[in-house]
RNA sequence: GGGGAUGUGGUGGAACUGGUAGACACGCUUGGCUUAGAACCAAGUGCCGCAAGGCGUGGGGGUUCGACUCCCUCCAUCCCUACCA
């Protein structure tokens, strides 16, 4: 028996791209170029699910299209391997970090490369090489040089049990992000990346972006611009002091009833007056203690202390009491506000809570009940600004701050500086040197500065990072004065190889920079960039900062990395029916709580009743639900099984047949079985399951007609939906070309050729094979892809629905010749035996042609 | 609280710029092949109805000859984010 097997094909022709280089990426220039990335993964322990293959088969498809359009592809792969799992491996067991990620990535590569993926490996790069790295230190050393890299002791998110501390984003809930350990708040001296120096230039440069446009809201929400004003309150009693506030409503300056200063604000100690001396100081020794999710679960109550000082209103010169309360952020702005309680929720509830006074400034519209009013209105209590919209009073403010020296125009962002040092082993090292006369940046010719070998992963004692414990490492000397320096024992963050890896697949091993700028102004931009959705804003805006430094420094030729993106929708696992059970008793889930137990339904013991699913034979109302992958939950699917059951070919059709790529789905087995059941069919259209051969009803015989337009129409379909990423409905295409050749007793050789071309970048094996089978000797990467002709698609004769006031009532057919014709297509469509019965009931009051699409006959009552 | 996305058969999903809703696939039903099963092949399958026919794209309203598609409004689910002055 010769039927489809995946598992002898897809190994042998692995093994053949491997061998031949067929995947090998030009270094000649002749051709356009197409750069399609994937997110590289971070090799994980456990290996891949089935989340991965779905944005590189994805990628995959679009990089074998592109190479048979014509274009030299670039298709790499790499790792993103520096990162704390394996460190928290080495402090369990001892195993070297390099160990670890090293036999992972070997079993990541291998999985890949099971699937059939067109990467071209002599590309392959890995963030924890010294090769690599060198280059992620050069970019650091550049970003000092340009004064994008400081050092400050700031209050950073200190996780005790990773004993590390985290980014904000890597903080969720106040719990680490990995592994959910509680986080305080504690000040240490870090490295950190002036990306707010970026901030406008990542603003502006997203329209240009061919980006979700989600995403880029995503991105520019974290940004965070805002326009407003900067003022200066003065401080009673003393001169020297002002308070600088920043707000985005100036025109509501007359509604300033007291002003708020952030617990960790600089003046709060000088200000602070002896009768609330104590108070304040316990406030404010609370606030540094709390870690941020204390903050927020007490949050919902607004807390604060008066300080006992007074500031001065600019414009009236009224005396205003000043507060400290944590809900005012030292991180935002200027760490100060001025309070309107009238226009802003926050402040009235503050207001509220400590019995201060509230002035509206802004006529609230009519009929307005609730309590601040944060809408557009006239000016009141406001001098000058009475009588003035929003927009009028804040510019008219704004020129009477500035023509009076106490404010001016100011732009804040919500953006931070990046802290970019980490407490941990597994990273990289900073190529720097502390010594008595300060940071000594290394110099080039010093890099790589690989990690030391240590015994212990642990943080020391006190809290200093991994690699203060080697010491020989550690304590050395300057090799430009001889004196003696120590090494930074911080590394840094995992994002660090990520942003800019895509530059050094261009020249992997180009020694002269990070990147060879002869391919350089050839390769970029990456034209298609796939991943999830998840590194909406950190990767790819710490990505697109480093790449604008690259861009001021002459490195890169272009201002942006990535011109397109796509997200890629997780997969959730299988559908679960879930009942609930209490004391003994099915429950409606919806009452379900802790003490209901959740008991599992096969499909079997369920059916749909109105909007519900129920148990069946019951009005008991279940949930039917996909939910996350995830170990707990032991709802992940392996893709090693899946190719053992089905094959690669079946696995990567599946993936993308499942529903468009962005979207969020559901996995499920059964339908793995229907594509891989479509393999079966294609295999046996073309093959003698007998001897294997091609198969007699294959001939050098003219396409008949109807032949030529059912291949025409798929590979119209299979190359539009290419283009456009819609790959669920290429393969049902795909699948409708295999379901009508089955029907025909002799198919022509040609026709067969075009076919399996296009079936190719779903499932290249089976291809592969196939076009071996039809006479060929290489492989059918390179071949050119099939032209569609428009002409095949035309018919004999025109189909048009005829609808009676917007129904369908009958079909009527035209010859093609006639189609265009309204007179004469109405003339018939009216002629029709059913649609003359419609007609006799009313009176045709009007005729609607659309060429090509329908007739519709309006028809009132008589 | 803010931002984003989604809602179509029993299920995953199709439907181009408003023009036959449900392509393709899963599941299911019936029949064939088979000792039997699997696989395969054939036919059927939105809902109600014996039928004629009617009803149908989360609910309600609107625009239009015609709405899954456009507008208003409400509801549900998911994701991100959160005291950002």
């Amino acid at each position: 028996m010769h039927s489809y097997n995946p598992a002898a094909i897809e190994k042998k022709w692995q093994t053949y791209w491997l061998q031949h280089q067929t995947f090998k990426t030009p270094t000649d220039r002749s051709k356009p170029k197409y750069y399609v990335l994937d997110m590289f993964p971070y090799p994980s322990g456990s290996g891949l699910h089935v989340g991965h293959p779905e944005g590189y088969t994805a990628t995959d498809i679009i990089a074998r299209y592109k190479r048979m359009m014509g274009f030299n592809v670039l298709h790499p792969m790499g790792w993103d391997a520096f990162g704390l799992p394996a460190e928290q491996y080495a402090v369990k067991t001892g195993t070297h970090p390099s160990i670890t990620t090293e036999h992972n990535i070997k079993r990541f590569r291998e999985q890949l490369q099971a699937i059939g993926f067109s990467y071209d490996w002599d590309r392959e790069i890995n963030t924890t090489d010294p090769n690599y790295f060198k280059w992620t230190q050069w970019i650091f050393l550049k970003l000092y040089e340009m004064g994008l890299a400081y050092e400050d002791e700031v209050a950073v998110n200190w996780c005790p049990e990773l004993g590390t501390v985290l980014a904000n984003e890597e903080v969720i809930d106040g719990k680490s992000e990995i592994g959910g350990y509680p986080v305080v708040r504690r000040p240490m001296r870090q490295w950190i990346l002036k990306i707010t120096a970026y901030a406008e230039r990542l603003l502006q440069d997203l329209d240009d972006l061919d980006w979700p446009e989600s995403l880029k809201d995503m991105q520019r929400n974290w940004i965070g611009k805002s326009v407003g004003a900067e003022i200066d309150f003065k401080i009673q009693e003393y001169d020297s002091e002002q308070i600088r506030v920043f707000t985005t409503r100036p025109d509501t300056l007359f509604g300033v009833t007291y002003m708020v200063l952030a617990p960790e604000h600089h003046l709060v100690d000088k200000i602070t007056s002896e009768q609330q001396r104590s108070a304040v100081h316990e406030y404010v020794k609370n606030a540094a203690t709390k870690s941020d999710l204390d903050r927020q679960e007490l949050s919902k109550e607004k807390t604060g202390v008066w300080t006992g000082a007074f500031a001065i209103h600019p414009v009236t010169n009224k005396q205003i009491s000043i507060w400290i309360a944590d809900y005012v952020l030292v991180s935002y702005g200027t760490g100060a506000i001025m309070a309107v309680p009238a226009q802003d929720e926050r402040d009235w509830e503050f207001a509220e809570a400590f019995d201060l006074p509230i002035v509206r400034t802004v006529q609230p519209e009519e009929g307005f009940t609730g309590k601040a009013y944060t809408g557009d209105g006239l000016a009141i209590n406001s001098e000058f600004l009475n009588g003035m919209g929003v927009d009028e009073a804040k510019n008219t403010m704004i020129q009477w701050l500035e023509d009076n020296r106490v404010g001016s125009k100011a732009i804040n962002y919500k953006l931070r500086d990046w802290l970019f040092s980490r407490q941990r082993y597994w990273g990289e090292p900073f190529p720097i040197l502390h010594t008595d006369k300060g940071v000594i940046p290394l110099s080039e010719d010093q890099l790589p500065l690989e990690l030391p070998v240590v015994d212990r992963y642990q943080p020391t004692g006190d809290g200093e990072p991994p690699l203060a414990n080697a010491t020989q490492w550690v304590y050395t000397i300057d090799p430009a004065t001889g004196k003696p320096a120590k090494r930074e024992t911080n590394t840094m963050p995992q994002w660090a190889g990520s942003c800019w890896y895509y530059l050094r697949y261009i020249s992997p091993d180009w020694e002269g920079g990070p990147v060879d700028p002869d391919y350089e102004s050839y390769w970029m931009p990456v034209d298609l960039y796939v991943g999830g959705a998840e590194h909406a804003v950190l990767h790819l805006l710490y990505a697109r900062f480093w790449h604008k430094v690259l861009f001021d420094l002459g490195v890169v030729s272009t201002k942006e990395p990535f011109q397109k993106l796509v997200n890629q929708g997780m997969i959730l696992g299988e559908v679960e029916y879930t009942a609930a059970k209490k004391n003994g008793e099915w429950i409606p889930v919806d009452y379900a709580d802790e003490a209901t137990d959740r008991i599992r339904l096969s499909d079997e013991d369920v059916e749909k009743k109105g909007d519900h699913f129920v148990i069946k034979g019951t009005s008991i109302r279940i949930e039917a639900r996909a939910h996350k992958m995830s170990k707990s939950r032991g709802n992940v699917i392996n893709p090693d099984q899946i190719i053992e059951k089905f094959g690669a070919d079946s696995l990567r059709l599946y993936e993308m047949f499942m529903g468009p790529l962005e979207q969020v789905k559901p996995w499920s087995t059964k339908g793995v079985d229907g594509v891989n059941r479509f393999l079966h069919r294609a295999w046996r259209l073309l093959v003698n399951e007998e001897d294997g051969k091609l198969k007699s009803t294959i001939c050098e015989i003219e396409p008949t007609k109807e032949q030529l337009k059912v291949l025409h129409a798929a590979i119209k379909k299979v190359s539009q939906d290419i283009e456009t990423m819609r790959f669920n409905t290429a393969i049902s295409a795909l699948m409708i070309f295999v379901n009508e050749a089955n029907t025909w007793s002799q198919i022509p050789k040609a026709v067969c050729q075009n076919f399996v071309q296009i079936l190719s970048p779903f499932a290249p094996h089976i291809s592969e094979e196939l076009w071996m089978k039809l006479g060929h000797h290489e492989s059918l990467a390179y071949q050119e892809w099939p032209a569609f002709d428009e002409q095949h698609l035309t018919d004999d004769e025109i189909m048009y629905p005829v609808q009676i006031n917007g129904k369908v009532r009958a079909e009527l057919f035209v010859p093609a010749g006639l189609s265009m014709d309204k007179q004469y297509v109405i003339e018939n469509a009216k002629a029709l035996e059913k649609i003359q019965g419609y007609l006799e009931g009313g009176r045709l009051v009007k005729e609607i042609f659309v060429p090509m699409r329908i007739v519709n006959l309006v028809i009132a009552p008589q």
